[in-house]
DNA sequence: GGGTGTGGAAAT
DNA sequence: ACTTATTTCCACACCC
C-alpha cells in the first residue's frame, strides 16, 4: 500500500506541465538524455565486465574489482594508531574479550562503532568495559558502609523481578557507588547532595531496577521508600557518546598500542577491519579544523522493477523482482563509479553501465546481496526504499527461499529482517512504516528526508526531480512494464534504463541537496548518531546536549512523568490593520528571539526557583527575577543556567561558522559549513520547543511560559516604543503606525514615501529600540515592503526590498493560496497573476478583469483538468499520493464524464479574496462531479463586488 | 511549539 | 422523508 508510485502521470501539479529534452527530438528510438549522459562518464568500458550473454549464474564478485574497496594498509596495532570517522554506532550483547576490560563472565554490553579511514577502508570497532548506569539520591543517614548491602538487595530484587532469565544472568547491579550531584531541576543553593550511582549489567536491566526503586526499596535497617531515579531513560549510545565526549560522525583515533586487531575477519565484508578497545582508550576528536573533515564514504543507490500483474499493486508473494539497478558514488566525488543493472533474462547492453542478466530470480537476488556485500556502501539510499524497495526485497527472497539474501549489513550472521513500526511525532505525525536492519550501513531513504525537510506539492521521484533538478524521470508508464519485461532484450533494455534514472536521480539529488553533510554536521553540532537523526524526533537531541553541559556541573537529570494538558498561552500576533499599502512597510524582527529571551533572563531548570525557594534560601530581591507569567528564576550571577550555556554555545559557533563561510574558497569546505550554521541555527530554535514538549523528556512549563510571555510583552513594547517615538511632535515626517506583528516581528508604517528613507529610519529605529531591551535580545531591520496587501493575520503579500533601494528582491507572499499546497494549481496561478497585477503593475482592475477570464475559461471548459485537481486528496500523505492513489487516472479531459474516487467529489474549487483598498473582489467557483458517469452539474457562483 | 484562517463535513 | 440554510467542528497547512 505504501509502496512507490511510479506512474509520471499528467496530475502532478506543476511538475506536469514540464516537456523534458526538445520537443522534436522525442523519438522513441533515438536514445534519451539520460543515456547519453550515461555514456559521458569516466570508464566507459564498464560494460567490458558486464556478465550481457552469459548465462550470469556465475555471479563472481571477483570479476568485478571495481565494486570492492581499496584494499586496506597493512595495520600493525602495537605501532599503527587507527583513525577512522565514525558512521554508525550500536551495541550488542556478547561474550567478554580477553583482556578488555570490563565484566568478564556472561553476557556483556559491548558498543559497536562503524566508520571509514581516510584511505576509504571500513572499521568496525568494538568497544568494551562501558556499562549503563543511572541515579537515585542517597537516603538520610546513608553511608559508603551501606553501598554492598544496597546492592546486593537490589541485585536479588531486579532477579526477582525478572519473569525469564534465558540468559542466565546471576549479577544484575555491577556497582553502586556513593557520589556527589545536584539534580538539574530547579535551584537549590548550589548544593551538591549525595547520589547513588548504580550501574547495571545491561541496558535493558535499567528500567527495572528503576520500577523497583521508585515503587519503593528495603534494605538494611533503612526503611522502604521510593527512590526517584535520574538519567534512567537516556539511550545506551548516548549515553556512552556523551560519556566518552564522542558526537554524531566524529573522528576516532585508536592510539597505537591500545587496541587489538581480530584474528577473524569478516567473511562478509572482508575488508571491515574489526578491532577491540576499551571505552577510556579511544580518543574522540571535536569536530573542529581538521577533523571537520568527510571520509570518502560509499554511498550505494538503488531501485527494483518488479512485473505486476494489470491493476493490482505488486505483491512480494507473487509478483517477481525483474530487474534492480544500482549506483555506488564516493561522497565528494562527482559521478558514480558503479553503475549496473541485474535483470531478469536477457537485455541489451547500456552504453556507460554495466549489465548482468540473469535466468532465475533466485540467482539474482541473491547475486545483488553478494552484490551489496562487496561494494559494502556506508551509505543506502534510494526513493522510498524503506517503505518499498527493501521491504518488497526481503519478502520476495523469503518467498523464494534465497536463504542468503537477508544478510545486507556489515556484520556477519545477523539476518536483515523486515520489521512494521509506528513512528510518531508532532513533525510528522503518526506514521507505520517498515524497518530493515542492515548493521553498519545508515539507510538516508531520500523520501523521508524530503518528507522531513521540505515542504512539496508533490513527493514523487519525479515531481520531486523536476522540482530540485528540472530533470524527469524516464518516460515509462508503470502499467507497461510488464509487457517490455515479456518482450525482448531491447523492450527489457527500456526498463533497464529507467530503473538506472530511478536508481541515479537520488543520488543526484542528495548530493544537490547536501543531505549527507548537512545531517552529518546535525549529528556532530547535537551529539547524536546520525541514523537517529532520521528515526528519532527533536527531542533526542536536546537530550544530548544538556546530558553533556551538565555532566560538566555535576548536575544530573530527573526522569519525569509526562503529565500533558494545561492551558497553553503562546505567541502574540498584533491584530492586522488590513489593506493595501502603497506606501513603504518595513520590518522590524528579534533575531532568534525565544533563544535570545532565555539567554538575557538566564531561563532554565537549574535556575528556576520552585515554590517557596526564595525565601527558603534566602535570596534577595536583586538575585532573581520575575517573569511575565510570576515566576522566578536566579539571575546568571547566582547560577549560570545550562540552557541559556547550551545556546550561547550553539549561536557563538554559528557566528564562528558564518564567519569562516565567509573565509573559505573551497566550495566542498564551503557546503559544510553552511550545513553546520544552519544545523547551529535549527538547533538552537529547538531548545525552547524542548521545555515545551509536554510529553517530553524533561518538560517545564515554567520556562517555556515565561519565554513566551516575554517575548508577548516585548512584541506589545516594541510597538509602543516605535508608536511614541516616530511622531511627528518628536520631529519625524509623520506619526510612525505599527499595521501587523507576529511573536517576532512588527510591520511599521513609518509615513516616509522611499524605500531608502524606509530602510535607514528603520534602521535606526531597531537600534533605538534594541537599546531599551536586556542584551543579547536585538530588534533588526529585515526588509521593506512596497508596496504590502495585508489581508488577515498571516496573510499577505509585497514586494520585498532589501539588497537594493531600486529593486525588489522579489514578491514575497504569506499564507495565501499561492503558497499552500492545499489549492489546485489553478487558484494558485490565478492568486498569483492577479497579486502580481496589483503589487507590480499596480493594476487591480485588470487583476479583477483577468480573474473575470479565468473563471469564464474555466465553465468554458478552456482548462486543463490537471489544472482543476485538488491538490490535497493527493497530498495528505505522501504514502497515499505514492502508492494508493496512483492508479487514479486523470488523463481524461473532458470533465463532463469522469470517473471519480466517491470520498472526492469536489473536483476543484476557486477562490480569491483579496480586500483591496475598500472595494472587495470575491471570486468563487466550484466544480461538483457526480461519482461515477453521470450528468455533471457545476453550480458556479461568480460574484465581483467591485 | 502555539496561533491563525480556511474549506469541507457533520450537526443542527 | 427529504431538501436547504446555518452553525459548529475539525483537519490542514500555513506563520513565526
Amino acid at each position: 500500500m505504501d509502496a512507490k508510485r511510479r506512474m509520471g502521470g499528467p496530475m502532478l501539479g506543476g511538475a506536469s506541465q514540464a516537456k523534458r529534452g526538445k520537443p522534436g527530438t522525442e523519438w522513441e528510438d533515438s536514445p534519451s538524455q539520460f543515456e547519453e549522459e550515461l555514456a559521458q562518464f569516466d570508464d566507459v568500458d564498464m560494460e567490458m565486465e558486464s556478465g550481457e550473454g552469459q548465462a550470469g549464474e556465475l555471479f563472481s564478485a571477483a570479476l568485478n574489482p571495481r565494486w570492492r574497496r581499496p584494499a586496506a594498509p597493512p595495520l600493525l596495532p602495537h605501532t599503527d594508531t587507527l583513525v577512522f570517522q565514525q558512521i554508525d554506532l550500536d551495541y550488542y550483547l556478547g561474550s567478554a574479550v580477553a583482556g578488555m576490560p570490563g565484566q568478564v563472565e556472561g553476557k556483556v554490553p559491548v558498543i559497536r562503532m562503524f566508520g571509514v579511514t581516510d584511505s576509504g577502508n571500513s572499521v568496525c570497532c568494538h568497544v568494551h568495559g562501558f556499562a549503563p548506569y543511572f541515579y537515585v539520591p542517597a537516603p538520610v543517614d546513608f553511608t559508603s558502609s551501606h553501598l554492598s548491602e544496597f546492592q546486593k538487595e537490589l541485585n536479588s530484587a531486579v532477579l526477582k523481578d525478572m519473569r525469564s532469565n534465558k540468559d542466565n544472568i546471576s549479577v544484575t547491579v555491577l556497582a553502586v557507588d556513593l557520589t556527589r550531584k545536584e539534580s538539574m531541576y530547579g535551584y537549590h543553593g548550589n548544593r551538591l547532595v549525595d547520589f547513588l550511582r548504580i550501574t547495571m549489567a545491561m541496558p535493558r536491566l535499567v528500567a527495572p531496577a528503576k520500577r523497583i526503586l521508585e515503587q519503593g526499596f528495603k534494605f538494611d535497617n533503612f526503611t522502604t521508600q521510593g527512590y526517584p531515579a535520574y538519567e534512567a531513560n537516556i539511550d545506551f549510545e548516548i549515553r556512552f557518546m556523551v560519556d566518552s565526549g564522542m558526537v554524531g560522525c566524529c573522528w576516532v583515533e585508536l592510539p597505537k598500542g591500545k587496541y587489538s586487531l581480530r584474528e577473524e575477519r569478516s567473511g562478509t565484508s572482508d575488508l571491515c577491519c574489526p578491532v577491540d578497545v576499551g571505552w577510556t582508550d579511544l580518543i574522540s576528536h571535536p569536530a573542529e579544523g581538521d577533523w571537520q573533515r568527510i571520509s570518502p564514504l560509499r554511498v550505494l543507490s538503488f531501485d527494483i522493477e518488479c512485473a505486476g500483474r494489470k491493476g493490482v499493486f505488486p505483491e512480494a508473494e507473487v509478483d517477481p523482482v525483474i530487474q534492480i539497478a544500482s549506483m555506488v558514488q564516493c561522497q565528494g566525488e562527482k559521478e558514480p563509479f558503479v553503475r549496473t543493472v541485474f535483470t531478469l533474462q536477457s537485455c541489451a547492453s547500456i552504453v556507460g553501465s554495466q549489465i548482468l542478466c540473469f535466468s532465475q530470480e533466485t540467482m539474482l537476488l541473491q547475486s545483488w546481496a553478494e552484490f551489496v556485500r562487496t561494494v559494502d556502501p556506508d551509505i543506502i539510499t534510494g526513493y522510498n526504499i524503506q517503505n518499498f524497495d527493501l521491504p518488497y526485497l526481503l519478502n520476495r527472497a523469503a518467498t523464494l527461499k534465497v536463504n542468503l539474501f537477508p544478510y545486507l549489513g556489515r556484520v556477519r550472521g545477523i539476518k536483515s529482517v523486515l520489521k512494521d513500526s509506528t513512528f510518531q511525532s508532532k513533525q510528522v505525525g503518526r506514521r507505520e512504516s517498515k524497518t530493515v536492519n542492515m548493521e553498519g550501513r545508515v539507510q538516508f531513504d531520500l523520501l523521508q528526508v524530503l518528507l522531513r525537510d521540505y515542504k512539496l506539492r508533490s513527493y514523487t521521484l519525479n515531481a520531486v526531480s523536476f522540482h530540485f533538478l528540472q530533470e524527469q524521470k524516464e518516460d515509462v508508464q508503470h502499467s507497461i512494464i510488464t509487457d517490455l519485461q515479456n518482450g525482448n532484450d531491447q523492450t527489457r533494455r527500456r526498463l533497464a534504463v529507467y530503473c538506472l534514472k530511478d536508481a541515479y536521480l537520488p543520488l543526484r539529488l542528495l548530493q544537490k541537496l547536501m543531505c549527507v553533510i548537512n545531517y552529518m554536521e546535525m549529528a556532530r553540532v547535537t551529539g547524536v548518531p546520525l541514523t537517529y537523526l532520521l528515526s528519532r524526533g527533536q527531542q533526542i537531541k536536546v537530550v544530548s546536549q544538556l546530558l553533556r553541559q551538565a555532566m560538566k556541573q555535576k548536575l544530573v537529570m530527573p526522569v519525569v512523568k509526562s503529565d500533558g494538558g494545561e492551558d497553553y498561552v503562546g505567541a502574540t500576533v498584533i491584530e492586522p490593520v488590513k489593506g493595501y499599502y502603497s506606501v513603504p512597510i518595513a520590518t522590524l524582527d528579534f533575531s532568534s528571539l525565544y533563544p535570545s529571551i532565555m539567554m538575557a533572563h538566564n531561563l532554565c531548570y537549574t535556575s528556576l526557583l520552585q515554590k517557596g525557594q526564595a525565601e527558603k534560601l534566602g535570596l534577595s530581591a536583586d538575585e532573581f527575577i520575575k517573569t511575565p507569567t510570576g515566576d522566578l528564576f536566579v539571575k546568571a550571577s547566582v547560577r549560570k543556567g545550562l540552557l541559556p550555556e547550551i545556546l550561547e554555545n550553539l549561536l557563538s559557533a554559528r557566528k564562528r561558522a558564518k564567519a569562516d563561510l565567509k573565509m573559505e574558497t573551497d566550495p566542498f569546505k564551503k557546503q559544510v559549513l553552511d550545513g553546520r550554521q544552519l544545523a547551529l541555527k535549527i538547533s538552537a530554535n529547538s531548545v525552547y520547543g524542548f521545555t515545551g514538549a509536554q510529553v517530553g523528556k524533561l518538560p517545564c512549563l515554567e520556562i517555556s511560559q515565561s519565554v513566551t510571555g516575554f517575548g508577548r510583552q516585548m512584541i506589545e513594547q516594541t510597538k509602543q516604543l516605535v508608536e511614541s517615538q516616530y511622531t511627528i511632535a518628536n520631529g519625524y515626517q509623520a506619526d510612525a503606525k505599527v499595521i501587523y506583528g507576529d511573536t517576532d516581528s512588527v510591520m511599521v508604517k513609518l509615513g516616509v514615501t522611499s524605500v531608502e528613507e524606509a530602510m535607514k529610519l528603520g534602521t535606526e529605529a531597531a537600534q533605538w529600540v534594541s537599546s531599551h531591551f536586556v542584551m543579547p535580545i536585538k530588534l533588526e531591520f529585515e526588509k521593506v515592503y512596497y508596496p504590502y496587501l495585508l489581508i488577515n493575520k498571516k496573510r499577505y503579500a509585497g514586494l520585498y526590498f532589501s539588497s537594493s533601494t531600486q529593486h525588489h528582491d522579489k514578491m514575497d507572499c504569506k499564507g495565501i493560496e499561492t503558497v499552500r499546497r492545499d489549492n489546485c494549481p489553478l487558484v494558485a496561478n490565478l492568486i498569483n497573476t492577479c497579486l502580481q497585477k496589483i503589487l507590480i503593475d499596480r493594476d487591480p482592475g485588470d487583476a479583477v478583469g483577468h480573474a473575470k477570464e479565468v473563471i469564464s475559461d474555466l465553465l468554458c471548459n478552456r482548462i486543463d483538468i490537471s489544472q482543476l485537481v485538488i491538490t490535497k486528496e493527493l497530498t495528505r500523505s505522501a504514502q497515499e499520493y505514492t502508492g494508493k492513489q496512483a492508479h487514479v487516472e486523470l488523463a481524461e479531459r473532458t470533465p463532463s464524464i469522469t470517473t471519480w474516487n466517491s470520498s472526492c467529489p469536489n473536483l476543484s474549487c476557486a477562490s480569491l479574496s483579496p480586500f483591496w483598498e475598500k472595494r472587495r473582489l470575491s471570486v468563487c467557483y466550484s466544480v461538483s462531479r457526480p461519482v461515477r458517469a453521470r450528468a455533471c452539474k457545476t453550480p458556479g457562483s461568480l460574484t465581483a463586488v467591485y
